[in-house]
DNA sequence: CCGTGTGAAGTCCTTCACAGCT
DNA sequence: AGCTGTGAAGGACTTCACACGG
């Protein structure tokens, strides 16, 4: 068993997508599986697997491959999802909304327990059971309800202030959806996902 | 001038965060920014921007640093951004819509000519002043639209199914939002946003 | 003198190829 | 024989440091 040093991120979203692929496989009720036949059937390159699965430990069987529960069992320790996470989401605009609503159908271990909007219209109603307050209370309220990871959803002028009173209040991870270029505190684990510098990629190889 | 070989995609997602800083320069009459100055205001790597840029162009004045406005307009260019670009959303759930809205919203390079669900509710109504229809007629529509880029958010059931049809009629480029693998055709550029992942790689790092 | 553009060095990531276990 | 786990090779990306031009 080899413990972990410094995993990268690109190791780690790997984990993520080989699971993913292990649980369609547990549909199809493939009881086991070699490094080899996932590259292939997910386009992925095996030596990767085996390098990225090796980090955290030996999963698999010589000669043989994996067995298909096991390593789902496994890497769902190795990524915490065995555990349940809280989360708070700051903005409820339609993007915010459809994550909101997306976090709630999924019996996955993230269970929002906070949201936050700055709508007067919004405020004081409920999204699912939860009521939701207005942003200038994230200081107040966050540190009540355990959230330790925030979905951050609102404009991109409101992004870098609601982004420091989370950091202020203790929050540990922000999952950022505005696209602007977060001045970022040492104390929050910070990851953005940027639909508008994707499209723009996307952009360049069709003038090209 | 060294025009492009074979640009990586880091580099292309980190011209879209230049393009992005310097905008915000100009909203406040900066007119001219050294590489490290770029650096420090938006915690960038100053020597990484001098790279980037170089792979297009001289960009920049020896001892002075670059002019905002001329790189603004240079990256537009490199970018593929001063041209229209027709898409077509396909899946109009919560987050479907909230995407078609965001690209509404903006006056970008960025157009829907297209819009498809599987959900007869929706079909024959329109969103914004564009008709909804049904993801069967993918194949027969697209072409008639010009919609080179399409961005796919359906459940994950249906990706893989929608993927194909869009490959097939000619789609270029697709951005993807279902949470899977999806089995790429070879004649369609494709980048997955993928939520759950980064939402995965958070937990990772408060669970060690 | 200052800051860009750029070879060279350094670091990180992936692929190769094989020893060793089943 | 087959497949994992892994050192070593190879490639990609970033940082360093400086020559050159303004």
């Amino acid at each position: 068993m080899a413990e972990p040093a410094g995993i990268s991120s690109l190791t780690l979203n790997r984990l993520s997508v080989y699971l993913r692929c292990l649980r369609q496989l547990q549909d199809s009720d493939v009881t086991h599986v070699s490094s080899s036949q996932l590259a292939q059937q997910f386009e992925l390159s095996a030596a990767l697997i085996r390098k990225d699965l090796a980090q955290f430990g030996e999963f698999g069987i010589r000669g043989t491959g994996y067995r298909v529960d096991d390593l789902v069992e496994s890497l769902i320790k190795v990524l915490g999802l065995d555990r349940a996470h809280n989360l708070a989401v700051v903005g409820l605009g339609s993007l915010g909304s459809a994550l909101a609503r997306y976090l709630s159908i999924n019996d996955k271990p993230f269970r929002i327990v906070a949201a936050f909007d700055v709508d007067g219209r919004k405020v004081g109603h409920k999204i699912g059971h939860l009521t939701i307050h207005h942003s200038r209370e994230i200081r107040e309220i966050i540190p009540q309800t355990g959230a330790q990871i925030a979905v951050l959803s609102v404009p991109e002028s409101a992004a870098q202030r609601c982004y420091d009173d989370l950091a202020d209040c203790g929050i540990k991870a922000v999952l950022n959806f505005a696209p602007v270029q977060l001045k970022q505190a040492p104390s929050v684990r910070t990851k953005s996902v940027d639909f508008q510098i994707n499209l723009e990629e996307l952009a360049y190889f069709l003038s090209s």
